[in-house]
DNA sequence: GGGGTAAATACTTGCCT
DNA sequence: AGGCAAGTATTTACCCC
């Protein structure tokens, strides 16, 4: 649904026409469109990704459609048996059924009154199971509030779903008894357009939010320490193969940024800095050391980061790498 | 184009109650 | 627990070579 390129569309359309005839197993062979790098699926997940920048460019490749074909609308209310497509962003992620309130068996006839406060006792429970506990109510409310946020902002859906899972895992966690749902599932949006690579400032989510700015960020802080949110790549150099890619430098230059960026890490130069600043400025400091010469402005560009990041950068770098060098050359 | 600096801002951390 | 404040990194805008 987010796919934005046509070609996808078309294809998933046929897939639902023609039934399973034109399903397509093989991502292998696909290229990522930001990086040119080779795609999997990973079924786990059941989403399709880059190996090299981690972007997620499909998810739920499962094809909702139904299995069957009708040729009248008679046909499809018989057929029909299905009800909404699976989804991160519901409670249960849709999958739930209710036992019906009519005091009715399946061929509409009114059921003894035996029977009767059966069902009734069957309902109780069955809501008990259904909202387990303040935890599954919490979660509907949640991802409502996800998703408008996420819509506000023009968030993609990715992000939106990975919000949903960092919500759910907040409140396995129990973190949420004393905090309001409002704070948490900005805090987990906020987390989740991180993670995807799309960060954007706190203030956007405060405007949109219910809550207030200082809330956010306190929720924020919580999650992050409490379940280790790690904000995913922490490690620079996976930005290196897609920043490369799209810059057109030598393998070479690649192989000595990926050099400089283990050096660096070694000698702790990296601490407290942006990984995307240091990818950056290892992959222009092994232009320079190539001779390709990339100029600062067209590496910042295509890392996000500015000239002034990359040349306080880059000259630290420099530094430890070279003096490594020595060392290993004697 | 490379390089530098100052002020503004975003974000984190630590300290205090 | 929550609130505040200080500290660090990054960006923006401007300058010079």
């Amino acid at each position: 649904m987010h796919d934005t390129d046509p070609t996808h569309i078309k294809q998933s359309r046929e897939n639902s026409s023609n039934r399973r005839e034109s399903e397509r197993e093989s991502v292998a062979g696909d290229t990522c469109r930001e990086c040119q790098g080779q795609v999997t699926h990973d079924s786990d997940r059941d989403e399709v990704t880059c190996e090299n920048c981690g972007l997620v460019l499909k998810t739920s490749t499962v094809d909702h459609g139904p299995e069957w074909r009708a040729f009248t609308s008679d046909e499809r209310d018989e057929k029909s048996r299905v009800g909404s497509p699976m989804t991160q962003l519901l409670h249960d992620k849709g999958l739930s059924t209710t036992i019906g309130w009519q005091d009715q068996d399946a061929y509409g006839q009114p059921v003894s009154s035996r029977k009767r406060s059966q069902l009734q006792r069957l309902r109780e429970w069955d809501e008990r199971f259904r909202t387990k506990d303040a935890h599954e109510r919490n979660l509907k409310q949640a991802f409502g509030e996800i998703s408008r946020m996420a819509s506000a902002l023009d968030l993609p859906e990715p992000v939106r779903e990975t919000a949903g899972v960092v919500y759910r895992r907040a409140v396995e966690e129990n973190l949420l008894p004393g905090r309001s749902i409002e704070g948490m599932s900005t805090a987990a949006l906020y987390a989740a357009s991180r993670q995807q690579g799309m960060p954007r400032p706190l203030s956007e989510f405060a405007n949109v939010s219910r809550v207030e700015k200082l809330r956010i960020q306190r929720a924020y802080r919580y999650l992050s320490r409490e379940i280790g949110l790690e904000i995913e790549p922490e490690d620079p150099a996976q930005y290196l193969p897609q920043f490369a890619s799209s810059l057109e430098v030598s393998e070479e230059a690649e192989r000595i940024s990926r050099d400089i960026l283990a050096v660096a890490t070694d000698n702790a130069v990296h601490s407290g800095k942006s990984p995307v600043g240091l990818a950056a400025a290892a992959l222009y400091a092994a232009t320079y050391l190539t001779n390709e010469h990339l100029t600062q402005e067209t590496v910042s560009n295509v890392a996000h980061v500015s000239e002034v990041t990359i040349r306080n950068r880059y000259q630290e770098l420099l530094e430890v790498y070279t003096e490594q060098e020595n060392i290993g050359d004697r």
